[in-house]
DNA sequence: CCTCAAGTACGAAAGTTTTCGTTGACATTA
DNA sequence: TAATGTCAACGAAAACTTTCGTACTTGAGG
C-alpha cells in the first residue's frame, strides 16, 4: 500500500540557510527594486512594482520580503516601524550566481558557449560588441 | 473568512502550451540527456541521469517525461512498446530561451552586462578568451 | 482615552514541481 | 500456459512558490 514514511526529501529551510539560494521570480522581481533604489520599506517595493506590474497586492510583496529575509536573501531593519529592507548580495553577485547556476544546468559549464548564445539570442550593436572587446582585453591583462 | 473564489491565477496549461516554456530542473537534466544522446527511450534517461546523481526512481523520470510531451518540450514515438522521447528545440534554441529569460529577469535585457558575469562567474581560460574574440570577429562581419 | 491609518504577522489556499507506489498491459521464456 | 520481467499510466503526497484575507499592533490626532 502506498505511503512513504516521511521522505524528509530535499533540502530543509536550516541546510539551505547559507548556500547560495537562487531566488525565485517574484524574489528577484523584489531584489531588482531593492538594487535599483538601494534599502527600501514594502510599501516602496510594491509601488514600485505596481508601475510596471499592475495587479499584486500589499501583502503579498510583504509575505516575499519576509520570506526572503528568513532566506537571507535581503537584511531588515526593525528599527522603525516600517522595516526596511536591503538585498543581502551586491546585484553582479548574484547575477554571477545565477549565470552559474545556468551554466551548470544548460550549458554544461561552458561560458563560451553561453557567451555565444547570449550574443545570437538578441542583436548585439556595434557598440556593444567593442565594449565586449575592450573587457576582454582587461581579461585577458588581468588572468591569464 | 477568507475564502477566495477560483482565481484561476496564473498561465494554465493550455495557454502555456505553445509559448516558449521555460523547462524547470529536472526537465532540463532530461533534455540535456536528450541532447546529448539523441532519441532515447525512459530507460535510457534513466539510467544516464543515475550514473551522476544517484537516487532518483525510475517513475519518476517516466512522469516527468510524460508531463514534458503534455508541455511539448518533447516529441513522443509511441510506436514501440517502449516509448521513444526526442527534444523538441535544438539544445541552442533552448539556451537561447533560458538567456533571453534570465537577460529580462536579472539584466535588465543588457547581454553586456551578462557576458561580463559569465566571463567572471568562472576564471575563463586564454583559449576561450581567444575563441571567444573569434565569435566576436565573425559576429561583427555578420551583423552590422 | 478613542479612533483611524499604516504597518507587520499569521495562516491558509491555490498553483507548480518533484517524487514514487501501484496497477494493469504486454512480452518473453521456461 | 504460467511465471517473470518490462513498461506506461495513474494518482497522490510532499516540497516549493505565489497569493492575499484577516487579525493584531502601534503611533498620531482628536
Amino acid at each position: 500500500m502506498p505511503k512513504r514514511d516521511a521522505p524528509a526529501r530535499k533540502r530543509d529551510a536550516a541546510v539551505r540557510k547559507r548556500d547560495a539560494l537562487r531566488p525565485t521570480d517574484a524574489e528577484l522581481e523584489i531584489l531588482n527594486v531593492l538594487w535599483q533604489r538601494g534599502a527600501c520599506t514594502v510599501r516602496d517595493v510594491h509601488q514600485a512594482i505596481s508601475r510596471t506590474k499592475p495587479a499584486v497586492g500589499y501583502t503579498t510583496v510583504l509575505k516575499t520580503m519576509q520570506i526572503m529575509s528568513e532566506k537571507d536573501l535581503v537584511r531588515r531593519d526593525e528599527s522603525q516601524r516600517a522595516h526596511v529592507y536591503e538585498a543581502r548580495l551586491a546585484r553582479e553577485q548574484t547575477q554571477r550566481q545565477l549565470i552559474g547556476d545556468l551554466l551548470e544546468r544548460a550549458f554544461d559549464g561552458s561560458a563560451t558557449k553561453l557567451v555565444m548564445q547570449a550574443l545570437s539570442a538578441q542583436k548585439t550593436s556595434a557598440e556593444e560588441l567593442s565594449t565586449i572587446r575592450e573587457m576582454l582585453d582587461e581579461f585577458e591583462r588581468g588572468e591569464s
